[in-house]
DNA sequence: GCGACGCTAACTGTTGACAATCGTCCTGTC
DNA sequence: GACAGGACGATTGTCAACAGTTAGCGTCGC
C-alpha cells in the first residue's frame, strides 16, 4: 500500500531543517532568514515560507510576525509543559491500544522496544532518542486515534530538542538510560492490562522527572544557571 | 496592556472563513478554491493559502496536495477522537489550575460559568457553544500550560463544528443543555479540590456521551423524541 | 557623556504571472 | 453497453518583483 509520496518542495525543506535543528547544526535562537534559505536550497521563498510555518507548527521554531522566524529556545518550563501533556495523552493511548489493537499489531511494539534498548546501549544518543520516540509513537499509533497521534508527533520533536539542551547543561543525564520503564509499558500492553499500562506510563514520567532532578542537583555545584536562555534575540 | 494587533491579511481571512464554517454557511465538504477566495476577499492567493493552512491546522479543513482544500466533514469517529483527548488534557488542566491559579484568577471561571448558563437559556445554540468552549478554555488557560491551551484550542473549534453536525442529525440534542456538569467543575476548582475537579471533568464527558447515545436511540426509532425540558434550536 | 531622533539597510508581507498536475469530458474500441 | 485512451480546462505549486515595516546605527541636542 506504500503510495508514492510526491513530496512537495516545502516538505523536503522542512525535513532538512528539522534534522539540522535536532542535531544541533542550527543552534537555538538562530535566525532563519527566508531569502538566505531560498538561495541555499535553490528554491524561491514560497516553499521556504511553507516549511517555516510547518516548523513553527511543530514547535521547533517560533514565528514573530514581521520580524522573522527563529529556532526555538526551549527551557525548563517547556520541558515540563511537554511532559505533562505527553503523560496525559499516553496514559489514554495505552488504554486505547489495549482495547482495540490486534495481537499482530502488538508485536510491532516489541520490535520498537528492542530497538530502544539496543540504541541506548550504543554511543549515539540522538539515535537513541529517535528510537525512544518511535516506541512511544507505536502505541500512540495503535490507539487508533489520529488526533492523539498528531498531538504526540508535535510533542515528540520538541522532546528530542529538549533532551539535547538538557544534556548540554547536565551531562550526567547521558549516563542514565531509561530502559526498564519502556519494557514495563510494553509488557503491560502486551498483557492487555490497562491499569498496569497506565501505571507504567505514569512511572515512566515520574522516572524521567526524577532523572532530571537528580541531574539538577549534580549541576547546582557547577556553573550555568538556567535563567539567561530566554530572549536571545533582544541581546 | 492592549497592544495594537497589526492583523495580517491571512488572519483576517482565516477568521472570516472560520466563522462561515462554524455557522454553516460553508457546508461540510465544500471546496475552498484559492482563486475564488482571492477574488472574493480582494487579496492575492498568498494570504489565502496561509489562511487555508491555518484552517487545516485547526482541523476545520483538510488539504489534499495538488487537489485542493475542503471543509472538513467530521463524523461520529471524529467526535470520539476529539472528546477522548479533551477529557485527558482537561483532567490535567483542572489539577494544574487548582495548584497554581490565584483566587482572583478563579473568579473569571465563575463569570464564564454564568455566561454558559445564560447562553443555554437563550435560543442561540451557536452562541451557547461558544460560551461553553470559553468556559473550558478558562481553566485550560489557568493551567498555565501554553501547549495544553494550544491543543485545546485546536479541539475546541472542531468541537463546535461537530456539535453542528450532531444536532443536524439528532435534533433532540438541543433539548438537553449541559448545565450542571459545568457548575460541578467550577465548584470543584473553586474549592481547590483536585480529585473532585477531575471527577467532575470525567462526569462531564460521560454525560456528553450519554446525551449522544440517548439521542442516537431516539434517532433510530424515529425523529424527535418528546419530553422537552427546554426549547428551541435556532428560532 | 547620555538619551532621543532620523536615516539606512535588510527582511518580511503581498502581489501577479508562469508552469506542472489533476479531474473531466469526449471519443473510439472491444 | 462498458471501458481504455487522449485532449482540454481548471487549479494548485512555484517563482520573481514590489511595498511596507522593523532593527541597527549614526548624528544631533541637552
Amino acid at each position: 500500500m506504500a503510495t508514492i509520496e510526491h513530496k512537495q518542495l516545502w516538505q523536503a525543506v522542512a525535513d532538512q531543517l528539522r534534522d539540522e535543528i535536532l542535531d544541533g547544526r542550527l543552534a537555538a535562537g538562530a535566525r532563519l532568514v527566508e531569502t538566505e534559505l531560498a538561495d541555499r536550497f535553490g528554491v524561491s521563498r514560497g516553499p521556504i515560507r511553507d516549511a517555516l510555518t510547518e516548523l513553527a507548527r511543530t514547535g521547533l521554531a517560533v514565528d514573530l510576525p514581521r520580524r522573522g522566524t527563529f529556532v526555538s529556545s526551549l527551557t525548563e518550563a517547556d520541558l515540563n509543559e511537554v511532559y505533562v501533556i505527553r503523560r496525559a495523552i499516553e496514559e489514554v493511548a495505552v488504554r486505547l491500544a489495549i482495547s482495540h489493537a490486534t495481537a499482530q499489531e502488538l508485536t510491532e511494539l516489541r520490535v520498537a522496544l528492542e530497538a530502544v534498548e539496543d540504541a541506548y546501549r550504543g554511543p549515539d544518543l540522538a539515535a537513541a532518542w529517535e528510537a525512544d520516540m518511535e516506541f512511544h509513537r507505536s502505541y500512540c499509533r495503535l490507539s487508533g486515534n489520529g488526533r492523539l497521534l498528531a498531538v504526540f508527533e508535535q510533542l515528540a520533536s520538541q522532546t528530542v530538542l529538549l533532551m539535547r539542551t538538557a544534556v548540554a547543561t547536565r551531562a550526567s543525564l547521558a549516563w542514565i538510560p531509561p530502559v526498564e520503564v519502556h519494557r514495563h509499558i510494553a509488557d503491560a500492553i502486551g498483557a492487555r492490562d490497562a491499569q498496569r499500562a497506565t501505571d507504567a506510563v505514569a512511572a515512566h514520567y515520574r522516572y524521567t522527572e526524577e532523572r532530571l532532578s537528580a541531574a539538577d542537583r549534580g549541576r547546582e555545584t557547577g556553573p550555568a544557571p538556567s535563567a539567561p536562555i530566554r530572549r536571545s534575540l533582544a541581546g
